[in-house]
DNA sequence: AATAATTATTGAAACGTTTCCAAAATGGTG
DNA sequence: CACCATTTTGGAAACGTTTCAATAATTATT
């Protein structure tokens, strides 16, 4: 493996002029860069990132830490994110926190240690208080205080539209149905836009929450079904599509027929969702959109430049299925 | 930020013995380990993880190669090959080729630019002969005549599989729905698993493969009812789970029920198989196992030895649902 | 107590870049 | 052609670690 100064020395020229050409500094003579040039090639040689990475202190990787990959909303997200990354030449570093406090800390540290450019995090937990603010960060649904911008969509107006669509389906007794977490994120604001727009129409509502189901889906919607049987509740809007499909399932095995008898209305618009029978009426988010400008907004802070909006909210729209 | 030379100064050592306090080797005396833990602490020091990846030539990243982290299936495999990558203290560098040769060649450029320590490649293109034979590489469901170990899963048994379980299901007229590849994979084998059960029942049976429908299912799916329609065909065994879900939303709109005119069973058995409704039978990948694995070879042959085995393949398992 | 054997420690060198100051080459002007 | 201004170039220093040969300290043996 060949290194600067043996394409130097074999260009005939100083390390530092080799430097300049593949950096592309301006002042190199013509003549003296195709000197170089040639050397490079004959050499076959190519720049050692790692050593670079080292003199500069600081290298192109980017971080994502979330939940979970596995999660088909995150996974969208995560394959727009690094498309975008690599088109401005970073790479893409993997971190699945399980939405652990302790592994989202772990990481953070690990992640300075290995001096990563910046970092992209969808977190759930109250981290604000270690954040490294060496590292730039973009967080992405969830607002922090601190100086971290936010990227979001619209999801206070998700909620009203999905309300909405409920209403127009001929819903009179809806039910929103969420997960219980320990901090805020924007992501609550769906219940608060389903609140208020039941509120405008008039409607009496149910508002179900209970820890994430992760691992226990029978007992949420077995508990909640216990509640429903007495409000004869006949539009649900889950808080995402993936409970929304879990519902149904577990509708259809009480013998509630979807949209007959309920009708449900999702969040995220998951690739998948237009494979499910039937398919789902759901919120779709922008994630393209949120991916790219997540990645411009990191890649801004890491050239240093301010930032001037502190949270950005993309607009949803509604994408009707069967289900309504 | 303090470095190596200033906890050496505070504790009154050499760098070199704050290094081996550091990197655990065995001898240093516990009285100087303490003294040089006390400076650790005392200056915050925090061991530059970029100088060390300098110093030695070589990161602790490993890079995921696959088409999209988009699909599901790559997804979960991504979700357990991180993890098991983390309990061995790497990181995960995520790499969406989009199943392109092209991109596949830029990003083992890149990678090897990078110096990453090893490369676990989804890669269903012909990149055999630009393989950097510097940077270990295991490739999942794709064998390479090189010495590239190659971890899968038992595709041609889950072919054998599939059709034997849909003849107990009553079908006698079975289809194979694949799509075409440039080069072979060991999911190719799930086809001949299929043809040999097919035989070795004395069933009639269709073939059917075009290109990967990815952007034109309608198509894809249009011209094999076209096929289907004088065949009467009374099962169907998809090559992956997506296929098999496609197929169904679409011999639905044909008015062909599921599975009362025609049983399906997919491959894969994604997570959200189980929300389709009706929910899929399928064939299940040993993901998490396959996961592990490949990430348990990779490091192997990252830490100089030798792999023994040239293929690992993993048992598949019939999963029942509602469509046989 | 002297010597040998072992164990522990030191600090310079090296890894491959970028950067920066000084020096050299070039170009323009009277 | 001599002088100054500008452009281009050379190469040492620095980034923070690991490693290794040399040296110092400790322990064991007689």
């Amino acid at each position: 493996m060949s290194n600067l100064k043996d394409v130097a020395e074999l260009a005939g020229v100083g390390v530092g002029t080799v430097s300049r050409v593949i950096n592309n500094q301006v002042s190199v003579k013509p003549k003296t860069r195709e000197k170089v040039l040639a050397a490079i090639k004959q050499l076959n040689y190519v720049p050692n990132e790692i050593a670079r990475n080292f003199k500069m202190q600081k290298s192109n990787l980017i971080a994502l830490l979330l939940p979970s990959i596995w999660n088909p909303f995150f996974s969208e997200l995560a394959y727009y994110i690094e498309d975008e990354l690599d088109r401005e030449g970073y790479k893409l570093i993997l971190c699945n926190s399980g939405g652990k406090p302790a592994k989202e800390l772990y990481y953070f540290d690990m992640l300075s240690q290995n001096k990563v450019a910046g970092i992209l995090g969808i977190t759930y937990n109250d981290i604000e208080s270690s954040l490294d603010t060496e590292i730039p960060i973009v967080s992405i649904d969830r607002h922090f205080s601190k100086s971290v911008p936010c990227v979001t969509s619209d999801n206070y107006t998700g909620g009203r539209i999905a309300m909405r669509e409920l209403y127009k389906a001929g819903v009179r007794k809806p039910a929103f149905l969420g997960a219980i977490t320990s901090v805020f994120s924007e992501t609550m604001l769906r219940k608060k836009g389903f609140i208020d727009e039941a509120e405008t129409l008039g409607l009496d509502y149910i508002i179900y929450e209970e820890p994430d189901p992760v691992l226990d889906d029978l007992k949420y919607f077995g508990n909640f079904f216990k509640v429903r049987e007495h409000r004869e509740v006949d539009g649900v809007f889950a808080i995402t599509d993936l409970f929304a499909a879990k519902y149904i399932d577990q509708a259809q095995k009480h013998g509630i027929r979807v949209p007959q008898d309920v009708k449900v209305i999702g969040f995220d618009g998951i690739q998948d969702s237009t494979l499910f029978h039937p398919i789902l009426s759901t919120i779709r988010q922008p994630v393209e959109e949120m991916a790219r400008t997540s990645v411009k907004l990191l890649l801004t802070q890491i050239s240093g430049n301010a930032i001037s909006q502190d949270t950005i909210r993309i607009p949803v729209h509604f994408r009707p299925g069967e289900t309504t």
